[in-house]
DNA sequence: GCCACCAGTTTAATCGATAAATCTTTAGGA
DNA sequence: TCCTAAAGATTTATCGATTAAACTGGTGGC
């Protein structure tokens, strides 16, 4: 799901505490646990059978990472959700990811090439049928991916790290209220241009490309989440 | 010493653990903890006379700061310095603050202007007197200040976040290598430049003169630190 | 002499229980 | 009736101790 820092991918046996913000990570992207919901340290420990100590460990994890919201003594809820908070995530990735991709272009060498040719032709082959959990998941992992084989060339974990945030953050949005179509338009020549222009190494064609796929993306997701929040606001 | 999302600035009592984040933070940041260094949390419950649970939460929330890092089943070490990571926060700051001050300029109103003038104000007439860790501390206060009351008007949370990390890693570059000399160029003079253009909403000359003015303090922190690494590789 | 393996030590992760804070309910007074 | 305040309930923060994993030093086999 997340591409870097995932607790259990990052070396070294997997600890109770890293499974259970990979569940809860899970639970809140999928959106099991909803925007804003409380998160009771007590009633968690009851049903997930741990300690409530591995539980604020775990929750205290997801709080750098943007998922969940803290405020002294008085406990963690989700991170709510907000067409603010969406705008700024589509114009940093904007600033970001280009910004990324150029550096990548400019340092990268014949592995770097190979991994983003790689990480195309697996999206690429890879379905996602609106329903299926399982493919939708498989094709999630595929697309980060290749987002990520375009930029690790940039050679800055820094910056690394401030764009899966950001991507984190992005999904949430994607899966909470893009689940039920299926890829509208064609993202799939979009991101063949960008891999192309990008070994070949035309620097403002890719980050071009890459911007403006971004923008599409995030005008989506803007126009049904407005519809979406309209609608309760009807209720 | 950091500006947002300060534990016990945000709202609520203070706890245990963030304010012994607070002390371990400052730490680091002065080289009481140098890079590097082992966190023994045993040993840290010992002298700091607090139960082991506080420690870890307090070092839980270093990481996200960036201040530590953690290795799983294998505890917590300070963060390393290295001439790469000085290099990615220059290039990621001269890249992010101009983008903020853009949006500020764009979107701040008077309030905004006050902010910074009264900040510039207060850092114009703090000294820096060298060996005074006090007004020392005083200056990096204001100093901070001042940069984040330009940028505050951007109205993008997720922005300054980052940008404050950033802030907070080159400012412990700062602390543990430049901490002997008082202020070299004229500092003074670049600042008031900068604010002026910013208030007077000349977009591109403010952002060009941040732009300099982060190059520069990046420039001559990357001499010293190639030069205490050098000498530290002929011991 | 060198490497693999095993026991003892150190250190991190986890637990169950207690203390401190917040929230809720209810009784009393204006 | 409405506001206030204290008691009770809930929930978070903290503790000391236990369990489990990683490191260390030494012994035996090759």
């Amino acid at each position: 799901m997340t591409l870097i820092e995932q607790p259990h991918l990052s070396g070294g046996k997997p600890t109770k505490s890293g499974l259970l913000a990979d569940k809860l990570r899970t639970d809140i992207l999928c959106g099991t646990l909803q925007p804003g919901a409380r998160l009771n340290l007590d009633r968690m420990r009851e049903q997930l059978g741990v300690s409530v100590t591995s539980v604020r460990e775990a929750v205290t994890r997801l709080v750098s990472d943007g998922f969940v919201e803290a405020e002294e003594q008085k406990g963690y809820r989700v991170a709510p959700v907000s067409l603010d908070n969406l705008v700024e995530i589509t114009t940093l990735r904007v600033e970001l990811e280009p910004f990324a991709l150029r550096a990548a272009i400019q340092n990268g060498d014949l592995e770097w090439e190979t991994g983003v040719m790689a990480a195309l032709y697996r999206l690429n082959h890879t379905d996602r049928p609106a329903g299926d959990g399982a493919a939708i998941e498989a094709w999630e992992i595929a697309h980060n991916q290749f987002h990520f084989a375009l930029m690790r060339g940039c050679e800055m974990p820094l910056l690394l790290q401030f764009i899966n945030k950001l991507h984190n953050m992005n999904n949430r949005y994607r899966r909470l209220f893009l689940s039920e179509r299926p890829g509208q338009r064609n993202v799939a020549e979009e991101h063949t241009a960008i891999a192309e222009a990008a070994v070949a190494r035309h620097l403002d064609e890719a980050a071009g490309l890459l911007a403006a796929h971004l923008e599409r993306t995030g005008t989506t997701l803007h126009k049904l989440l407005a519809e979406r929040l309209q609608g309760q606001d009807r209720c």
